[in-house]
DNA sequence: ATGGTAGTGTGACTA
């Protein structure tokens, strides 16, 4: 049996609780991460988790913003919860557990949007988001001797050509400038990370998890744009299985804006 | 060029 993870911005955990009870019910991951949860810690409903054969979840949340929660049927050895940029936004949670024999971190993110105007000079989000970007540098996929990684999230950034439905369109739209994917693919590169969902879809094949609220017919022209990702140190990218992209759930009723990411990994 | 929708929680913010 593989390990398989899943990650997944549900945009309010409580209002869309059925639809995850519906997703880990026909998917089943191992584990589950979840950004934009928008719940404070004291209101997470851990029962419906627990109710499904998932005893361990770990959370950060805040009241009405972004919020992270890891969600396993494996037991957490360790939680640790970044405050990047120190600002107390709820926007980072890892946890360490033993899949098999082998020891896994697994980083959960939600990186800032970054607002409208791609200029740090004058849009303190999208400054935000670049510092957030600076500070990811210091993630490495081989940080912790002898622990395997992966990191998922809501990335907010589409970093390859193929990841939104126009390039030349999206070139100064927030998540697709240059400064932004550029940013995005050092941190893979430095950090010594491989794209699990692009290693299993390669380029130059059209990928999408997101497909804006703002629009009548989310299926019209197909507008998406690849934001959340998953990642994975060398040694677990070279035991990939499979990763997918469960498109449909963008139609279910009352929908994320984002769809569920998932890898399975044969260790 | 603009405005379009959704969530939290009833304001204005974030996305």
């Amino acid at each position: 049996m593989p390990f398989t993870i899943a990650t997944w911005n549900i945009n309010s955990v409580r209002l869309r609780i059925g639809l995850v009870e519906h997703f880990l019910r026909t998917h089943a991951p191992d584990v589950l991460c979840l950004q934009e949860t928008k719940c404070p810690n004291e209101l997470f409903p851990r029962e419906a988790f627990e109710a499904l054969g998932y005893g361990h979840v770990a959370i950060h949340g805040q009241k009405g913003y972004h919020g992270v929660a890891t969600i396993s049927k494996l037991p957490f050895e360790d939680i640790v919860r970044q405050d990047f940029c120190a600002i107390g936004d709820a926007r980072h949670l890892s946890v360490r557990l033993k899949a098999g024999d082998t020891p896994i971190r697994i980083h959960n993110l939600y990186v800032p949007a970054g607002g409208d105007e791609p200029d740090p000079d004058i849009n303190v989000k999208f400054r935000h988001k670049l510092d957030f970007l600076e500070e990811m540098r210091a993630m490495r996929a081989g940080g912790e001797e002898g622990v395997s990684a992966i990191l998922v999230g809501d990335l907010n950034i589409a970093p390859f050509e193929e990841d939104v439905w126009s390039h030349k369109q999206l070139l100064k739209v927030v998540s697709h400038t240059p400064v932004e994917t550029d940013g995005l693919l050092r941190v893979i590169e430095e950090g010594g990370w491989d794209d699990l969902v692009r290693r299993a879809i390669p380029r130059p094949q059209k990928l999408y998890t997101w497909w804006s609220y703002r629009s009548k017919d989310w299926t019209a022209g197909d507008r998406g744009r690849r934001l959340d990702h998953i990642w994975a140190s060398p040694d677990l990218g070279g035991k990939l299985v499979s990763a997918s992209v469960l498109r449909e759930a963008r139609s279910w009723e009352r929908p994320s804006d984002h769809v569920p990411v998932m890898a399975a990994i044969d260790l």
